[in-house]
DNA sequence: CATGAATGAGTCTTCATTCAT
DNA sequence: AATGAATGAAGACTCATTCAT
């Protein structure tokens, strides 16, 4: 009695109460896709009421958004974090970037079902892409910096960042969706190595056998 | 009775109705989305009425599975009767494959979006997912075996066909998405045009300059 | 058997059903209020379906401003069409316009309930305020007009006939109002009788005992 | 502790809070109707929480019947205070209890917005006739009688104190409905000389050219 | 006295599907 | 084959009221 048993206070802050509406987004996207995401199915499952996802979020939309965003900048989160530790070169960054792309906590089975969910609405909002294209085009940005000094440094012939870049971009979303779409043929594990393969390929001195890599 | 002809004869066969509600679907999941189309804007689009929509697909989802089972068709047939003729070598097959993907008829902007709303709701429709499963990996296949015939013939070491052929995949989808997200930043020519500079990297002798390609 | 019993035909011409629906709208504000009518309140009323009510009229809010445009146009050809006939005076034109003010079809406790309820909800609805001033300020306009023929008739000193509509509109609306509010005080009768009153006050020749009235 | 003073107290005297919330509560009905009107739009303008709102009042419908008791009375002491000079002929005083009807104070548009708003709400509602039906009988009474003395002393044959008094009434109220609906052609100024106008012509010993009035 | 998060019934609106003609 | 009015279930959103703090 003395221990406080709080059991379930009646009211929580705001913050963390959107971030369990946010969890439950996450998981009702999963489950039943976008437009069979229903401020209900949410609710349910956060174990909330009805009216509290509508007190917290405007609107169903704003709470999708929210959810986008949360995603968005928690893998943006990811590989910054690596990438900041001074050490580092410029392949070794970039091989960080390559692996938050393909770490389990981000490219998760219910993760890559909310991305392509959001990806297949994105063309009737407006919202979502500009939350999509501010961190997308981040990463492009520091891919192709990154790219550029390894190219500088390694006399690479008729190589250029922004063309690299790219490429690398469209590997990661790819493969994503592949996984996605044919777990049995597409492994995270494989894919990783197929785009390790690529800028091997591309790089031989960096990513080679016998370059120094994480 | 002898000159009198309706503009539009108030019964059509069966299959031209099909078809006109087809691409009214298409085009209105690409100006509303796949969970904005209803059967009144398809209707709507097609210019004919409610009933007759239900008539010839017994249900919305019957629609929708039948407008993605012929887009899918639609590329298929692009690729394969371009590989049909006989005299191409494997490496010029394999670029019909890679230009049919990148075609502008194939990967319009309207298109794309249709492609990817339906990839969003896959996850939840077992039925989109056998449909796109039929020919992702009949593509695949196709491409798996050409790409097997080029390493065998041009003795390219540490080189597996499976591995190319999940990389190439993974690229068509890869640059889609961002042709469809960033179309500034992403064009169809650059696409294909870093598409081929991997298949160069990859396979010098067969992509590379001096190779007799279509 | 022969004689086709049509019990209630499924489907029926949009005006009828839209007048049906227009009515039963008219009966739940009577009951209930505008804010206590809801599209459920009118379609039990109505005998329909809720979804039918949307589908004649795109939401709540024109079904409510076609339920006061029809109320106002049905009083206004009310006094129209008895001012019309040609061998009336000017003070037997205005007096029919009053007659018609008050006639138990026009202010009958029901429509005078509906009348300012939306009355009521004008200064938040330009709509219904649009639709009011349209057949007000014609009205007046009307009484205006014949007012001036009245005064130049005869001679009347120091009236004005803007002044007088003015007078005149506003006894309509007060004894409206009053007879809604306490109709055991004010009685359709009384309120003729005073309005009467008052026209002869104002112009004895033409409204006093001894003038040729209908 | 001594000079130390919230600039708001948190403990507030009852009747301070309940005056807040009945102002905002006029001010919100003003601005977005009776229906428009909510317990936090009224808690919002009043910059007070929700549950104080619902400390001093039990239910909204309290905080309606209280705000339309606080206009009514408002209203009623205006004139009642006027009539109180003992020196006044009766003919004075009815013309206080007129000038007090288009007082500006007492008529401004946001308190007509909200008096119709009432009587729009009144059929459905007992409480709010009630309390109408208090003040109106009040005033109606107070004037009959005053007209009653006029009549007596003036020898005025066919004039009927009730009638007068009715027909009052229902120019305050009529002119209030074409202030509140048609500001641009009915003025304050010149409703109130429309009345002044029907006493003269009434009663032209008392309110003509000559009488004397305040 | 005071706060504001939480609840859930009630409303409007949408839409796939049906069916008499 | 073809029409389009009609249905009713389902969803987003609102809001008076409650209550733990």
């Amino acid at each position: 009695m003395t221990v406080e048993k709080k059991k379930k206070s009646r009211t929580e802050p705001p913050e963390k109460r959107k971030m369990q509406l946010i969890d439950a987004t996450l998981s009702s996207i999963d489950r039943y896709g976008i437009s069979g995401t229903t401020m209900t199915s949410v609710t349910k499952i956060a174990g909330l009421s009805m009216g509290l996802a509508n007190f917290h979020f405007k609107t169903k939309d704003a709470l999708l958004e929210e959810t986008l965003r949360h995603l968005a900048e928690e893998h943006r989160d990811h590989w910054a974090r690596r990438i900041e530790v001074a050490e580092l070169t410029p392949a070794q960054k970039v091989l960080e970037i390559v692996n938050a792309q393909f770490h389990p906590e981000i490219c998760s089975r219910k993760k890559l079902r909310v991305w392509f969910a959001f990806f297949g609405a994105a063309p009737q909002r407006k919202s979502y892409r500009a939350v999509t294209a501010r961190i997308d085009s981040e990463r492009l940005a520091a891919l192709t910096l990154l790219l550029g000094q390894i190219i500088a440094h390694g006399e690479y012939e008729n190589v250029r960042p922004e063309g690299v870049g790219r490429t690398l971009e469209s590997l990661f979303d790819g493969f994503w969706l592949n996984m996605l779409m044919y777990p049995e043929v597409f492994s995270r594990e494989d894919s990783l190595s197929q785009v390790t393969t690529y800028l091997t390929a591309t790089f031989p001195g960096d990513f080679g056998p016998g370059a120094q890599l994480p």
